[in-house]
RNA sequence: CGCGGGAUAGAGCAGUCUGGAAGCUCGUCGGGCUCAUAACCCGGAGGUCGUAGGUUCAAAUCCUUCUCCCGCAA
C-alpha cells in the first residue's frame, strides 16, 4: 500500500522504520515544525525527520496538519492509508478522511485504558501489571477510534517509561504490519471501545518529578520509573536539584531510621525517609554533574548525614 | 549569541578567591592480623591538574583560545 506516515518521535520513527522495511511504500512522512532545542537552542530534527531523510522520502511539516492547503498537499500523494503514531496534533475530518482506508493510529496502551499523550508513562507510574499497542482505525475523537489489533505484554518489576518504550516500539511495527495486510485483504475487524472503562492520561509536566516524600515507598519509586528518561524525578538538598534515576524500598537488614524527607547517608547507602518504608537510592546526578552509582556519589559529596530534602 | 555548573590517579571529590613541593575517600597491588571477612593494621604503584597560548623567579591556581560533559529554560 501507498502509505502516509504521520509522527514525531522515537516510537514514531521505530515504527516508521518497520513501514520502509516492509512491501509497503511509504510515499512521505509528516512531522512536527522544527524548533530550537536542547542546550544553545540549537535546531535539532525530530526522529521521523532525521530517518525519513536518510531514506529519501519526502518531510512535511506543516503548522496545521488540518489546514486545507497542507490536505490537498497530501491528497498529492495518493496514499491508500496514512498512518499516525505520537504526532503531536490533533486530526480533523478532513484528514482522516482523505485516505481510502482513511488513518489507522498506533497507541501505546491497551484502549481504552490510557488515551492520551502518555500512555507508556501512566502505565509504569500507576504499577500496570500489563500494557500493549493498540492498533485503531481514528475518528474524531482523542484515541476514541474502533479497534483493529491489540497485543500485551507484561511489565517488569524494574520496568522504566524508557524501557517500556523501547519494548512497545519493537513490537509496534510488527502489530502494524499485521493490521494493515488484514485492511488490505478486508479481514480486518473493526471492534468499538467500551466508553464505560476509559482513562485519560495528560502529558507529563516538569513539575511531577518533584519527589514528595509524604507519599509511600511505592509510589514514589513508581513515579521514579515513569518519569525515566523524561522528565526525571528529582528533589532539592542544599538548594541545588539532585535527580534521582535509580532507587528500591530499603530492605530490612539495611534499613536505617529516616524522617520523612530526611537523608540518610549510612555505609550502605543513600538512604531518603518517606511516609513508610525510606527509600534506598541507587542512581542520582547533582545538578550539573554526571548520574552516578549512589556509592561515587556517597564518596565525594558534602551532603551531610541527616540533612533534609527541600 | 537563551541562563548556569563542570573537566585534578581507575571512580567520586578537595585544593583555585589570597600563585610557592599533588591531597582526601574508595578501588587496585604487596605484606600483616584473623577460624574467617567486603573488617582491621602496614606499605607500594598510579596524575604532563581537559587543549593551546600568555603573565611570572614560580601557575591546578591569574589572563586569553579551543574541545568535551552536565543542569535549567524552550
Amino acid at each position: 500500500m501507498r502509505i502516509a506516515f504521520m509522527g514525531t518521535p522515537d516510537i514514531a520513527a521505530g515504527v516508521l522504520k518497520s513501514l520502509i522495511d516492509s512491501d509497503h511504500t511509504v510515499v512521505c512522512a509528516v512531522t512536527q515544525p522544527d524548533k530550537p532545542n536542547g542546550r544553545g537552542n540549537e535546531i535539532i530534527f525530530s526522529p521521523v525527520k532525521k530517518l525519513a531523510t536518510e531514506n529519501g522520502i519526502d518531510v512535511l511539516q506543516p503548522i496545521k496538519a488540518s489546514a486545507e492547503e497542507f490536505v490537498e498537499t497530501l491528497k498529492g500523494y495518493n496514499p491508500d492509508i496514512v498512518v499516525v503514531v505520537a504526532f503531536g496534533q490533533i486530526l480533523k475530518k478532513n484528514v482522516l478522511e482523505l485516505a481510502k482506508y482513511g488513518c489507522v493510529n498506533v497507541h501505546a496502551s491497551l484502549l481504552p485504558k490510557y488515551r492520551g499523550a502518555s500512555p507508556i508513562q501512566w502505565a509504569v507510574i500507576n504499577g500496570e501489571k500489563e500494557t500493549g499497542i493498540t492498533i485503531m482505525k481514528m475518528d474524531p475523537g482523542i484515541d476514541t477510534g474502533d479497534i483493529i489489533l491489540q497485543e500485551k505484554l507484561i511489565l517488569a518489576h524494574d520496568e522504566t517509561a524508557g524501557s517500556l518504550f523501547d519494548r512497545l516500539t519493537v513490537m509496534a511495527g510488527p502489530v502494524l504490519l499485521k493490521a494493515l495486510s488484514e485492511i488490505e485483504n478486508g479481514t480486518a475487524t473493526y471492534t468499538p471501545q467500551d466508553n464505560e472503562g476509559a482513562t485519560y492520561v495528560s502529558m507529563l509536566k516538569k513539575s511531577m518529578g518533584k519527589l514528595n516524600f509524604n507519599n509511600s515507598c511505592i509510589e514514589l519509586e513508581r513515579l521514579i520509573r515513569g518519569l525515566i528518561p523524561w522528565p526525571g524525578a528529582y528533589t532539592y538538598v542544599n538548594g541545588k536539584m539532585l535527580k534521582i534515576w535509580k532507587a528500591v524500598p530499603a530492605s530490612e537488614d539495611e534499613r536505617v531510621k529516616a524522617a520523612t524527607g530526611q537523608i540518610r547517608i549510612a555505609e550502605n547507602g543513600f538512604f531518603i525517609g518517606t511516609a513508610d518504608i525510606p527509600l534506598q537510592i541507587l542512581e542520582l546526578q547533582l545538578e550539573g554533574k554526571k548520574r552516578m552509582p549512589a556509592s561515587d556519589f556517597i564518596r565525594g559529596t558534602a551532603i551531610a548525614d541527616g540533612c533534609f530534602t527541600e
